[in-house]
DNA sequence: AACGGTCTTAACACATCGTAACATCCGCCC
DNA sequence: GGGCGGATGTTACGATGTGTTAAGACCGTT
């Protein structure tokens, strides 16, 4: 079965995607740690082939394999899964950066990357998965002040109920569900809008400061929707 | 036989229209969960062949199969049947939403789409389809303290009855036959009214008005006629 | 013919959104 | 240090969609 948000670490599993052998038993040894059962894979067809199968809790891919570019693989699991990805690469920069990020990448990790990195990044994802899997079901979350209750669409500031228009609570609700993730104006864009087109950076700017202003205790200071420079915005966790 | 309200899970049978093999494996892994047994389809032929065979319960179907457009399936499948109809596909633009809708979809996945909304979807339209059947065979429903009686013509806000006019029963009963479903003004004009032309967008609103006067509580405040907006109207289930 | 009820249509009120314009902040280069 | 340019924050206005009300048209009944 391809999903079942919160699992018992036991049921847990996780998916490295690595072609170098060395490497592969490396990180594999360093994520027994966090989750009993691994599965490795060594090609982006087997990597497809095994989320087919069995969905993993969590996949971590090695860009650059040997039969496909391994940001093909991100979009191509994107389109099936909503799965925490980490990838794993060389060198890589802001704009890189952000553009994994918009082909749905969660997290990286730079090679050389120490166990102790690799195992915390990964305990990370799962805790922010989970997160979201239980604001899924429990559709109830209380952040620094706010509440927002996702089935109910209400959310109040400091008890004060908050009158959000539709555009605003698709955005706190992207936020939300991807929360202490750093979502791309580009990504909100696209879980916001329908539209292909449009100058989505000026879009996403206007409407995060309608709903700073409104849930925020000091909008000016904004506490609960912090903005990463250079990357996007991101919905902090207590 | 085009209609089978409510079947024992045991006896429901689901089918999926995809033609790509790897996303098809996941929604069948995915809608075995809610109900086991699922058939199989990879074209607008073999759906329609299937369909005739044995009417399944639900038909999740992708647009953009290789033997035809997908939208020409919805149409022709409308066309002897009303089972539940789920359309998956690629962002679409609020217009082409309606449009959809005008066309006989029930909901819309949008790709990627996680297990767990696919399942919730699912399960929504088949929890609907019951009411609805339930509805046409009772023909008597309680939703938020309004009580409407199909058969008998009569409404009743907090035990107290109402007199609906001819339109305004024949809107209410258009939204109740299809209860959470969102209909569009077009949809509402061709269910009420019997003329091809005129500003169905304008008739609609001011008969919505109406009623909501009547039935609704809190008129000012819509609980049980809800508007979708860009989209349409909708009768809510508790 | 008068009346009451209903529907149609127009007009206005209001919320929301897109867009442009301007303000502010911050790092970089000279 | 000062100026520059890019990124981000803020505000305001017009367009569009929706909600509401009221006046006149239409229709059947008495």
């Amino acid at each position: 079965m391809p999903f079942s948000p919160v699992r018992d670490p036991e049921t847990q599993s996780l998916l490295v995607v690595e072609d170098d052998d060395a490497l592969r038993a490396v990180l594999v040894e360093a994520l027994k740690v966090v989750c009993p059962t691994v599965r490795e894979e060594t090609s982006v067809a087997g990597a497809l082939r095994a989320c087919a199968e069995r969905e993993p809790d969590l996949v971590l891919l090695d860009l650059g394999l040997p039969d496909g570019d391994g940001s093909e693989l991100l979009v191509r699991l994107r389109a099936v899964t909503t799965v925490p990805l980490i990838v794993l690469s060389g060198r890589e920069g802001e704009e890189e950066k952000v553009a994994l990020l918009d082909a749905g990448a969660d997290d990286f990790l730079t090679k050389p990357c120490g166990a102790a990195e690799l195992q915390a990044r990964v305990r990370g994802q799962l805790r922010r998965s989970a997160f979201s899997a239980s604001a899924r079901s429990a559709s109830h979350m209380t952040i620094d002040g706010i509440d927002i209750d996702l089935a109910a669409q209400r959310v109040t500031r400091e008890g004060v109920p908050q009158r959000l228009t539709p555009t605003e609570w698709a955005l706190l609700r992207a936020l939300a569900l991807h929360a202490d993730r750093t979502l791309t104006p580009k990504q909100l864009w696209d879980l916001v809008w329908d539209r292909e087109f449009g100058d989505f950076a000026v879009h996403v700017r206007v409407h995060i400061t309608h709903l700073r202003r409104k849930i925020e205790p000091n909008p000016a200071i904004p506490r609960l929707i912090v903005t990463e420079t250079g990357v996007g915005y991101r919905l902090v966790l207590p």
